[in-house]
DNA sequence: AGATAAATGTTGACAGTGCAAAGATTTCGT
DNA sequence: ACGAAATCTTTGCACTGTCAACATTTATCT
């Protein structure tokens, strides 16, 4: 909204302006309405100067996607390394699912662009992103941790890991698109996360419990 | 591909032509390939046709979506009622998840376009054909299933089904998208849904025993 | 410091797109 | 058989992504 009072060719720090545009965009007409000229429009430049800095439109809706999953991995990583040391593994797989649920309500834009974009090139740079980014090696460690700390193989603990990782996203992803709340009016997400990630309940039981042991 | 032979100025079933195209292109870039025209051309028909059938451009890919929904409602309602009718709610769930999974590894491009579109106005058609069409009654009835049956209450029970609906959702959606494969490579999708909705596994074990019974 | 290169931003042009208006052709209702 | 409705085409316009050429600022090198 503050514009730059004096008028300097340069604008100081575009490629931040453009994707905080491409954040309004994709909140106010979704991902598809994201246009490269509008997000020049609104940072105030020509439309073409965007290029200079993305390449093109799906680099800069990349762009921004790579800023989402640098974003999630900080929040989701944060909530993982606040856990207690001595925490069992229940309740560290409690914290990553919360904390992954937690960012696509808290950042939907970011999520509904990085997992909802419909961009087969974005899915690529999102894939990218998983494998490089730290966000996603923490499920590697959750399988390592199962392995480890239970008395399974490495073939059930990445089901176990995968079946947890779809509950969250699922979570997210329903959440985020609004179908939970159409669904089930007096749903509240502090209740999903209880009902997905509380003690005694769903997920966190499902991998502290029954299957690590064997049942 | 094959023209038609006889130049007859209609087309005979312009819409199917359209939507089969429509599946196409989704099917080689994605939703956001997505064109009025390039769906026109490959049916072989003059540019603006298609809006005399579906409206605008959004019109169009909501028709496919609701296409993806019929179908959807079709096999997981089979599925659903070719239950033995004796069976426990737990196996219920358990055909209503590998259903619902199952469709989306089989239509890949309806899914896509149905869950991951980006557009808003698809979101919304995609809420009104939740509401309208019966795929989606199953989840309510579910619910019902579960108050009933179980010693729970009917929030418990919703709590149930929101999550078991996560766990098929999600389950869904990074599988079509490609990152189970990619973060796990061995990983199979019979292997995941035994995992999810497998008998004395996760999902099905926790709608089951522990939290229906009050632990 | 001064020249040169690089980075950043602008302008103009082109093909492709969504959409609306108006006309052409076929089918349908009566 | 005749008019109305449905279906398809053509034309035009505004918008978009991308490219090439140019302008301005900043950085680099000696």
């Amino acid at each position: 909204m503050a514009a730059r009072t004096t008028s300097t060719y340069h604008h100081g720090d575009l490629p931040a302006a453009l994707l905080e545009a491409v954040g309004e965009i994709v909140s106010e007409k979704g991902t598809a309405g994201v246009t490269l000229r509008e997000a020049a429009r609104r940072a105030g430049v020509s439309h073409s100067a965007p290029a200079h800095h993305f390449g093109d439109k799906d680099g800069m809706i990349a762009a921004y996607c790579e800023q989402g999953f640098d974003l999630m991995a900080e929040q989701v990583g944060a909530a993982f390394a606040a856990a207690d040391p001595s925490s069992t593994t229940g309740e560290s797989i409690s914290l990553l699912g919360r904390a992954y649920v937690q960012f696509a309500a808290d950042h939907p834009t970011h999520f509904n662009a990085m997992f909802r974009s419909g961009l087969d090139s974005v899915d690529d740079a999102a894939h990218e992103e998983l494998e490089e980014h730290g966000a996603m090696n923490l499920l590697r460690n959750m399988v390592d941790d199962l392995a480890e700390r239970g008395t399974i193989d490495r073939e059930l603990a990445e089901d176990v890991t995968v079946v947890l990782w779809s509950v969250a996203h699922g979570l997210a992803s329903l959440w985020v698109d609004g179908a939970i709340p159409k669904m089930f009016p007096g749903m509240t997400l502090d209740r999903l996360l209880d009902a997905a990630f509380g003690d005694e309940r769903l997920a966190f039981r499902v991998a502290t419990e029954p299957v690590l042991e064997g049942a």
